[in-house]
DNA sequence: TAGAATCCCGACCTATTTAGTCAAGTATCG
DNA sequence: CGATACTTGACTAAATAGGTCGGGATTCTA
């Protein structure tokens, strides 16, 4: 589950619409300047978020991103596998992305059920973390500050 | 952490050599045919698992792999490390890989600290697991069979 | 209603990684 | 000696990663 950079950019994208929800929407390049993501490839970024339902996008003088739904109702699993696709270290542990394996019987093969304990142990984390967790943890670790705006993601 | 094709012949190979352990070497193309990997393949990542210290060879014609330590001393977080490198989902969480991402400041990262929960699970599972822990899961999967050879891994 | 700001869309590019293949060489055993 | 195995290094095709780019479509505002 090596999260790539597209990933990452995602992520830390959302989690700054994350922090503005409510207040209206974000501009691309407010995002990629704060923080420090090529422009191009964050509007291919959020544009693939888009489409995926993550986001809503407003268009022309006053446009940029918001958050579609509720970041307490985006879990990190669900983002990431957009993203990524399969959490799982192999498909044949996966529930979304099942592929089956060359092993004759999976039900009997060993390295499967060590694999099923990861995918497990990496899907429970990542299931109970919503965006709106995110941002709690982005308060919670940078302690009481006075402003708003100061938060670095 | 997505296993590739690679490490999980890796996997697989070292699964039939714990099997074997103690009753000499095992031929590359048993191991080939029997796990279903392509032979000239399989040769790369044995000679690869060899100059890392897991398996020792023997030349000539009754040669074979055998593991270099006992299966119990081998965890599969060493074999993955080796080879695919880093558990962790991201650099900067990895405790044998670390790398420097581009927060301003990681210690207040809130996707570092989701990423490290991740990594301590995955690790958590990985380095709980040896190559002699694999071979029990074999036989309890399989149930009580009357001859050796006929576990299939 | 023009023009500036902003998102939208698809094509394109380069480097790296993945998954193998292959030929020729070296050691070992009988 | 000759058959059998491992050894080594080069090679290749396809996929993925990480972007870039040009131009089009909307929307606001003066």
């Amino acid at each position: 589950m090596k999260l790539s950079q597209r990933g990452e950019y995602a992520l830390r994208a959302l989690l700054v619409l994350g922090m503005n929800h409510g207040s209206g929407v974000v501009r691309i390049r407010d995002i990629a300047q704060q923080q420090n993501i090529p422009r191009r490839f964050l509007e291919q970024i959020l544009n693939d978020l888009k489409s995926a339902g993550f986001v809503l996008s407003k268009r022309g003088v006053a446009g940029g991103y918001r958050l579609q739904r509720a970041p307490g109702e985006i879990s990190l699993a669900d983002i990431i596998r957009h993203l990524e696709g399969p959490l799982a270290p192999v498909g044949c542990v996966s529930v979304n992305y099942y592929q089956r394996c060359s092993c004759p019987d999976e039900g009997k093969c060993a390295i499967r059920s060590v694999m099923q304990e990861v995918r497990d142990a990496i899907v429970g984390v990542l299931e109970g973390v919503s965006v709106a967790h995110l941002c709690d943890r982005v308060c919670d670790l940078q302690g009481p500050l006075e402003n708003p705006l100061d938060y670095i993601i």
